[in-house]
DNA sequence: ATTAAGATGCAAACGATTTGCATTTAAAAT
DNA sequence: ATTTTAAATGCAAATCGTTTGCATCTTAAT
């Protein structure tokens, strides 16, 4: 038996950050009967090894040896959305930016963003649901969601 | 005496709708020793009839005949955010929005879009900035405000 | 090993936005 | 009213993120 000692439990965040298995996301794709290629394999690895969004200029350099095309990974981007394994954010700077998502998750949250360094902190807080479910009802809309970011200076930018 | 009848107050939203002189308007240019052209008056009238935010192209496709070059909106656009009389917003499709912002009024606000046909509803609520601070304080980040929207089906679409 | 659907690389196309530069113009100065 | 000049415009070319057509490859099933 590992770990008998007393050991703090890990907070397992609304929006799983806990890294997931690469056979389990490999296996995602098989599902769907879509191929393991190399490209897909190094992005994935890519996004499980980053906590925070990222855009696909960022995933296409964090590859050693330019592994893929850039086109290559917008359309693994796409599929990897679609399929919901990957969650796209807009921090408003006019580049998609992507976090992958766990299983059964849906991926939603939000960030707050310093606007002088560009820092990054996951947000565990949601707009208030019962706020926006009286907005539904007070406009007759269903289906309601919601994008939400924040942004402020950081302490080191301060 | 007009409407001496009992009528409702009218609501003034939190955001100024209520439309602005176009006197006003090129006042606070000129005070920036902006000068007041073709191009901009027509802007701005075109921005005062309208209750939502408007793209550049279709402030460019409200003028009559050409009045003015697709470039000169761009820039007129900047112009005026940079002055504070618009206020920028991005619906997450790569095309921004602008919407006049009345005198004192900084235009944060936001919008509920159908995303089957795009109509926009002017929505009164914001995050409740108690939490906001909350985000704020416990991430040492100070001038924290947020980009928030709302995404549904419309009664029409449903 | 064969096969076919699926994936990739590459370059061209795209749509929104920006920019350089010659020309025009609003409004201040005379 | 005329001159003057900083500011604004038109136009075309450039930029940037993203998408797409097409020939070529590769995964995974047979
Ligand atoms: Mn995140
Ligand atoms: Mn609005
Ligand atoms: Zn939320
Ligand atoms: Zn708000």
């Amino acid at each position: 038996m590992k770990n008998a000692v007393t050991k703090t439990k890990p907070r397992a965040h609304s929006h799983s950050h806990q890294r997931q298995e690469m056979s389990a996301l490999t296996g995602r794709l098989r599902q769907q009967a879509r191929k393991i290629t190399g490209p897909r394999a190094a992005i994935l690895e890519i996004l499980r090894q980053h906590p925070h969004p990222l855009t696909n200029k960022e995933i296409f350099a964090a590859m050693s040896g330019g592994q893929c095309n850039l086109a290559t990974i917008y359309r693994a981007m796409h599929l990897l959305e679609e399929m919901g394994m990957v969650k796209r954010f807009d921090f408003g700077d006019g580049t998609a930016r992507f976090e992958l998502v766990g299983e059964g998750d849906d991926g939603h949250h939000h960030h707050l963003v310093c606007t002088r360094c560009a820092e990054v902190v996951e947000i565990e807080e949601c707009f208030p649901s019962a706020i926006e479910s009286r907005i539904a009802a007070a406009n007759g809309f269903t289906s309601v969601t919601h994008k939400l970011e924040f942004f402020g200076i950081c302490p080191e930018c301060q």
